[in-house]
RNA sequence: GCCGACGUAGCUCAGCUGGUAGAGCACUUCACUCGUAAUGAAGGGGUCCGCGGUUCGAGUCCGCGCGUCGGCUCCA
């Protein structure tokens, strides 16, 4: 079998047990099983540590909307085929069947940027609260064409680690700056190395803003791109017609080169929905915008991390980081305090209790990709000690129990393994 | 969306020119109690993707729909 084809993440997420698309609920919409929540779980928990960390404030939104929204936003305008076709509500009618009640069309959203603008909007701001940074887990539904949807990396359904930036023009060669360097520091720590940046450049027959709001714009982001001292690839008109952008290029384990992170500055939005601020003498001025994913989308870059790591999880990510196997039987409870000691200690920990011979055990550990194997037999038992086994084939037999959770626990906590 | 291929058990697949289905793995039960990648036996499980049509008879032929895969175009 290919490298390429025994990485598919499609093929992984069906022997792991991670996730389906059900023919039941259409083409390109995905359900986590648990063990490949907890993997989401794990990710989506640790971003949320880092963006707290780093100045964003989380907020929520709904997946529907009225059309209004999408009017004053603009995506009916431009993004109405990417869109799932409205529902129409609450029209009322006579027994004649003539309209009481016109109703009105609600939509899924694909965006979750009008929302934030809303938030933004809900009462008057201050410079003192610039950059504000809305940060949001937003599911969103776009009407991908049939013959583009592709296991997790192309779907119609999905969630964005999304944020919004707004901020005064001084303040985004600095936000900008710091942006790319918290994303690259993030990707990094999910264990991905392997990037280029690209800027992507107006396109001058389809554009919105003044010149000047480009060529200053573009150079900001420039500037933040060398910064880095990664490669600077050009995509000359590139740009989306609101705004110039940035986006990380990551290269995983086999080779494959994916866009994930973004960021994206944006005249018109703020525009569109009249977002002010009260600078410090007392005029409205009009904040800048800043769209950012980091993942992309939370299925998109799990599947590249599937890939990246061929299934084999870091310990800290891995569904189950350790399987407790008894030599026999007789061994299954004395592996079963090991594991509550583990689990205390906030170790996702399972004991293969089944009727399968030890041998089975360790293969069937060994193909699921479990990080630690914790073997343990009348030897281990009579000195208070578990035998490891790695996912690589090595071992280490006869180690003391609290040397080994103490193991374990670093290896997780300091996101090693 | 377009062009092409495909859709049989949870998974991977077999099933000749039409005569109502089979293997391996997984699962269940029993026996075995074993020191680093598969112990043995027995058993359960299928509206052959869906709907129509042709036929005495359709998993097999035809049409449409749904889905998947590869390519084009597009994208997070």
């Amino acid at each position: 079998m290919e490298e390429a084809e025994r990485r598919d993440h499609r093929r992984l997420g069906a022997e792991l047990d991670l996730f389906s698309f059900p023919d039941e609920i259409g083409s390109g919409l995905a359900v986590f099983h648990p063990k490949g929540g907890t993997v989401r779980r794990v990710m989506e928990d640790y971003s949320r540590r880092r963006h707290e960390e780093s100045g964003y404030e989380f907020v929520y939104s709904p997946h529907i909307t009225k059309q209004a929204l999408f009017e004053t936003s603009g995506h009916l305008e431009w993004y109405a085929d990417g869109m799932y076709p409205p529902m129409h509500l609450d029209a009322d009618y006579d027994d004649e069947g003539n309209i009481r009640r016109p109703g009105q069309n609600y939509y899924l959203k694909p965006m979750n940027c009008p929302f934030h603008n809303l938030i933004y909007r809900s009462r008057g701001r201050s410079y003192r609260e610039l950059p504000m940074r809305l940060f949001e887990f937003g599911s969103v539904y776009r009407y991908e064409k049939s013959g583009v949807v592709h296991g997790l990396t192309r779907v119609r359904g999905m969630t964005q680690d999304d944020a919004h930036i707004y901020c005064t023009k001084e303040q985004m060669p600095a936000e900008l700056d710091s942006l790319l360097t918290f994303v690259l520091e993030l990707l990094r720590d999910y264990g991905l190395d392997d990037f280029y940046l690209e800027l992507s450049t107006r396109n001058d027959e389809k554009y919105v803003g003044a010149d000047a709001e480009w060529a200053e714009a573009t150079e900001m982001l420039r500037l933040a791109a060398e910064n880095q001292n990664l490669d600077l690839v050009m995509d000359e008109g590139g740009a989306a017609f609101y705004g110039p952008k940035n986006s990380v290029q990551t290269k995983h384990a086999i080779g494959r080169t994916w866009q994930m992170s973004t960021n994206q500055v944006d005249f018109h939005l703020p525009q569109r929905f009249d977002l002010e601020y009260q600078s410090a003498d007392g005029s409205r001025q009009r904040p800048v915008m800043i769209h950012r994913a980091l993942f992309g989308s939370i299925e998109r870059f799990f599947a590249v991390l599937l890939e990246h790591y061929a299934g084999a999880f870091p310990a800290w990510l891995a569904p189950v980081q350790v399987v407790g196997i008894p030599i026999s039987d007789a061994h299954v409870e004395y592996l079963q305090g090991v594991a509550r000691q583990l689990h205390a200690r906030g170790i996702r920990v399972e004991v293969d209790a089944s009727d399968d011979r030890m041998q089975k055990k360790i293969r069937t550990a060994q193909k699921q990709k479990i990080p630690f194997m914790l073997l343990a037999g009348d030897e281990d038992v009579s000195n208070a000690a578990v035998s490891f086994r790695f996912r690589d084939g090595t071992q280490e037999n006869g180690i003391p129990i609290a040397d080994a959770v103490e193991r374990i626990v670093s290896d997780v906590v300091e996101r090693r393994a």
